[in-house]
DNA sequence: GCCGTTTTCGGCCCGACTGTTTTCAGTCG
């Protein structure tokens, strides 16, 4: 098995946390992670790079130097260097950057002075109270750390976009409710639509800041308060979500507004643009010198460093800043352009709804068309469906079809792909019908190698239009079957097949580094929300979202076309 | 350790809050 990307960047992480706790040059420490975010969002695999030969020092933050140590970790599976800093310094140090108010110069002062190199090590200590007795540290401290470490047996939570929008709509709606709050904003990751948000980062304007304050750490919900000031304020609510509430004045809304937004490798990418004019940008404006010459809105700080606008889904830093330099930003699709939904379940298979409600759910929300892609026999668990039942399907929608206006139900299915690479039902059914999204359920920890030849294999097959959950990840438990993606999008590119980005919150199946990479390889997505009930079919929003976080204009979605146009598209020869 | 429309050397984003301190270091986002 080929180092994968997420080996090389933990590795350089660690050198990062290692090499800041030694002491090291902080811009150095900073190279590190620099370099392990870019290998990060690399939309291909780096050991295909290196061993093409490819020149690595192109990427962002890679140099000659650290260009090297990627080929040692390539060929090696490992990096000298890490292993000479844990010779010096405990690996396990590592581990404790983690907890909450540690960083770096109290992690070395914690091992220097007490021999600190573990959490248990850590929790003795501060139970012991020995702690409190470093220069530098004090009874509050020594009570935090107890408290991070409580929370940090729990797992790392990052929650799910459609949990966060669950946390945060009443909580902006209770704000709302304070006649000082004139002004209110979700920014932070929530803004830029990430899969999973750490926290909540609201922005508001307000005439009484403290009354604001106050009233915001008393809401009912909240655990407790971490910190509270005229201007910025934290709380953890009952759930483990932490919230941070930032109060602004309006006529610097818009700097505010793009600082909490963020990304943060973003912010800095625009602030670097900024020093290069002479200016300086913060929450509170655009200043040149201490003149503030901008701020009100996004589009100002933008033009500010000679920027195009740029959507929040796209601000990681990662080439959007380049893009919008030269006005080379991608249209991005947006939810109005989806005129149909190709995955869908009804009754039939483990579905909640009837082919009729889910019809009439789908004419709701001003679609064109709705594929049925009840599952294949094989999911018996789901009662999926053999060739009669798919037959009495089809005739029961060609009738329904009769009587519909302007909407269109395709007939399809959700055909599983076996463990040899065939479909789970016969090219004669399969033929009946309009679409097939085709799909893996079962054998899931197969080879890398046998993985991906089971798929390959499958898209010979004339009648594979769509793979459904290209990589099987469910977001948080599971982490998707081992596969090259990228020469099964080749293939696919190739031989006429598209890839689903299933818009599941808890699946998105594309990730939107996966869109990228699709996008490269030139093969399109289908959007779809693999709805099992009606309410589910306006899961389409995350899957858009994330398909913008991956660059996809229109274009590049087949659901953007009316049916017509999508039949043709999709019809192989 | 990276990088270059002032630079191949000398820079490298910016401010709030807390706790432990009497003016600031450390951490966080």
């Amino acid at each position: 098995m080929p180092v994968q990307n997420v080996d090389v960047s933990e590795i350089f992480r660690r050198i990062a946390n290692l090499l800041e706790i030694e002491g090291a040059n902080p811009f150095r420490v900073r190279a590190y992670r620099n370099a392990a975010r870019s290998v990060d969002s690399l939309p291909r695999n780096i050991s295909e790079m290196v061993e093409a030969g490819e020149d690595l020092t192109e990427l962002p933050g890679v140099g000659k130097d650290i260009a090297g140590k990627i080929s040692e970790i390539v060929n090696t599976g490992a990096l000298k260097q890490l292993k000479d800093l844990e010779g010096r310094t405990p690996a396990e140090l590592d581990k404790l950057m983690n907890i909450s108010g540690l960083g770096p110069r109290r992690v070395k002062a914690l091992y220097m002075n007490l021999g600190i190199k573990s959490l248990e090590d850590l929790k003795t200590a501060a139970e012991e109270q020995k702690i409190r007795e470093l220069n530098g540290f004090g009874e509050k401290t020594e009570q935090s750390i107890l408290e991070s470490l409580a929370g940090a047996e729990q797992e790392e939570q990052r929650i799910q976009l459609h949990e966060a929008e669950q946390r945060a709509a009443p909580l902006v709606e209770y704000l709302k409710d304070h006649e000082g709050v004139e002004r209110i904003t979700v920014a932070g990751s929530y803004r830029r639509r990430k899969e999973t948000v750490g926290d909540l980062d609201i922005l508001a304007v307000c005439k009484k800041n403290q009354s604001v304050m106050e009233y915001f750490t008393v809401y009912e919900d909240v655990q407790k308060v971490v910190s509270k000031g005229d201007t910025r304020s934290t709380v953890v609510l009952k759930s483990g979500l932490q919230v941070d509430l930032r109060v602004l004045p309006e006529a610097g809304y818009g700097a505010g507004l793009h600082y909490f937004t963020g990304s943060k490798a973003h912010n800095i990418a625009v602030r670097k643009k900024a020093v290069k004019r002479n200016l300086k940008i913060n929450e509170y404006g655009v200043y040149r010198g201490d003149e503030r010459i901008a701020g009100k809105t996004e589009q100002e700080v933008y033009d500010q460093v000679g920027l195009a606008y740029i959507e929040p889904e796209l601000r990681e830093d990662d080439g959007e800043i380049e893009a919008a330099e030269t006005d080379n930003l991608p249209a991005l699709a947006a939810l109005e352009d989806i005129r149909g939904d190709l995955h869908s379940h009804t009754k039939a298979s483990d579905g909640h709804d009837t082919l009729e409600d889910m019809v009439q759910a789908a004419q709701n929300l001003g679609y064109e068309y709705l594929a049925v892609t009840d599952h294949s026999k094989r999911v018996a668990m789901a009662n999926g469906l053999d060739a009669g039942r798919l037959e009495r399907q089809i005739e029961r929608i060609n009738k329904l079809n009769e009587k519909l206006d302007g909407f269109r139900i395709l007939k399809g299915v959700e055909v599983d792909i076996l463990e040899d690479g065939s479909l789970d039902l016969d090219d004669d059914i399969l033929e009946k019908l309009d679409i097939r999204v085709c799909s893996i359920h079962y054998n899931l920890s197969l080879s890398r190698e046998k993985q991906t030849s089971r798929i390959l294999k499958a898209m010979e097959n004339p009648y594979f239009n769509i793979l459904g959950h290209p990589t099987g990840r469910i977001i948080g438990q599971r982490k998707g079957y081992e596969i090259d993606l990228e020469k099964i999008m080749k293939t696919a590119a190739e031989s006429g097949c598209f890839m689903e980005l299933n818009a599941d919150p808890q699946r998105l199946d594309l990730t939107d580094t996966h869109c990228r990479m699709a996008g490269e390889s030139g093969v399109k997505i289908a959007i779809a929300t693999d709805a099992h009930s009606r309410g589910s079919l306006e899961f389409m929003r995350f899957g858009v979202n994330q398909a913008r976080r991956g660059w996809m204009g229109p274009e590049n979605v087949i659901n953007t076309r009316n049916c017509e146009d999508l039949l043709k598209l999709i019809k192989r020869r």
